[in-house]
DNA sequence: GGGTGGCTCCCACTGAGCGGAATGATCATA
DNA sequence: TATGATCATTCCGCTCAGTGGGAGCCACCC
């Protein structure tokens, strides 16, 4: 018999985009039984689109039979952001020539910040964040510069969620964030005190466009004082004003998406 | 009357893709009419996927209601090609900045070379390329190296096919390019003399990983007499010998994809 | 006001997609 | 060599997700 148990509702675009998704949170490539699994997809209906995909370079057959990630997927992505990251990128260099530490620039997507690109000093310290991985918003200095300058209705939506403890350090406490995030709208930068990862702290200062927060520029040190850390403030301000410049005369949109939250609207 | 003239043998797999791959020569944004004919697609269903890859983020919408390609796609992407990327950008730059001049690392995608990573010297000379954009392998010196040093049966191939002329200069001799390759498959090394666009020369040599052409690494300079370009060759070759010892570890399939090139095979 | 162009929604038809099961390939263990 | 386990591939008849023309709508312009 055929047909049986098939979840009703199911796109074909949803199980390509879940697809791709498995590979997230992968050790380079995946077995077709592995994506069928992560994707949540049967077996044979993996093995259809995976082949598919395969075809069009989205995806890659290794020699070992196994799949990974295509550049035709990285190729067709480019697009995506380059403006920022174009303009961002060699004074992101700079600056950590010239601290010889980490610096990152990150953007807010919905509940986390997202690595858009990064560039280390000479001391090889913090070099674990990758280009393209997500933090939650409230646990990372950069993080806490994007959400403080956000509107008040997404900081309240943030903040009504579960907050997830990465360390001993994590800040959790709702009332205890509150207040950062006022001092950091205030003062015009945050930091994060091992709050990530033991043994690293970073401090973060906004970047605007065209007077809305449009990215999060940080550094990311061995360092645990805080005046270690305050110390770098005027060189991340001044690189963000410089980014600042560069992007200005860029369209809203040409920057990072029209954002998918969703207004405080009506309902509810 | 519904379900009318429908184009049989179409998956929405492919669909989908075709919907992305429409924005790869687009001015930024598309309005969904756009997108529809680009992609080939009805209006009505490119609404739906478009709608729907909006909802993932894969495409984003823009304040004025056009399309244009999301960070979540960018995102997903990211693991593709990354461990050649890494390896390479740091020397990429600290080639450009020695040598003040622009320098590029690219592999071979099918018939054209694909921009990986790029760096510039101060001097602004030819900073057309993007990264992520094609060149036809004849055209550039990148190019040439990567045929150079492919199997015969991929050199043959690629040779049969038409050659496109992009400038005065490009070399579109069946013979011409045959010895050109030979040579630099013996040298080591090959040029282009403004045969991509006028004004700007290169010169490049191959990265090899286990034994196999992986990439190639070019100078691109407004330079054009060969020994211009031809001084570079040290530095270039000390570049390639760093970024292949910072390689060899890896697998064969981490670097790039183990080819969509169908090989000779029997028929025919 | 009326025309134009682009976006959204609707809806009845139908073949693309589905997925369980059978088959084949590969490897490890007895 | 047999046995068993794991994973990839192919098969095939059922059915609902996808389809796309058309109608309605909105924004803009003449």
């Amino acid at each position: 018999m055929a047909g049986g148990s098939r979840e009703p509702g199911r796109t074909v675009t949803s199980k390509v985009i879940s697809v791709l998704e498995a590979f997230e949170s992968a050790p380079g490539s995946l077995s077709l039984a592995e994506i069928s699994v992560r994707s949540g997809t049967p077996i044979s209906t993996t093995h259809r689109l995976v082949a598919e995909l395969a075809s069009f370079g989205v995806l890659e057959r290794t020699s070992s039979g196994r799949y990974q990630v295509g550049i035709r997927l990285w190729e067709l992505a480019q697009k995506a952001g380059r403006q920022l990251r174009e303009a961002a990128r060699p004074r992101v260099q700079d600056l950590a020539a010239i601290t010889n530490q980490s610096v990152l620039i990150s953007v807010r997507q919905g509940r986390d910040s997202l690595l858009i690109e990064r560039a280390h000093g000479d001391r090889q310290a913090a070099r674990m964040s990758k280009v393209g991985s997500r933090l939650p918003l409230h646990a990372s200095a950069a993080g806490k510069v994007l959400l403080a300058f956000e509107a008040e209705w997404i900081k309240r939506a943030y903040l009504a969620e579960p907050l997830q403890r990465l360390t001993r350090e994590t800040h959790v406490d709702r009332e205890l964030l509150e207040r950062e995030l006022t001092l950091a709208a205030q003062d015009g930068y945050a930091q994060s005190l091992e709050e990530v990862r033991a043994g690293a702290s970073a401090i973060a200062v906004p970047v605007f466009h065209l007077g809305h927060i449009a990215a999060s520029l940080s550094i990311v040190t061995e360092a645990f004082r805080v005046s270690q850390l305050k110390k770098y403030l005027p060189a991340l301000r001044a690189t963000a004003a410089v980014i600042e410049e560069t992007t200005r005369h860029l369209p809203r949109d040409a920057l990072l998406g029209a954002g998918n939250d969703s207004p405080p609207s009506a309902a509810e």
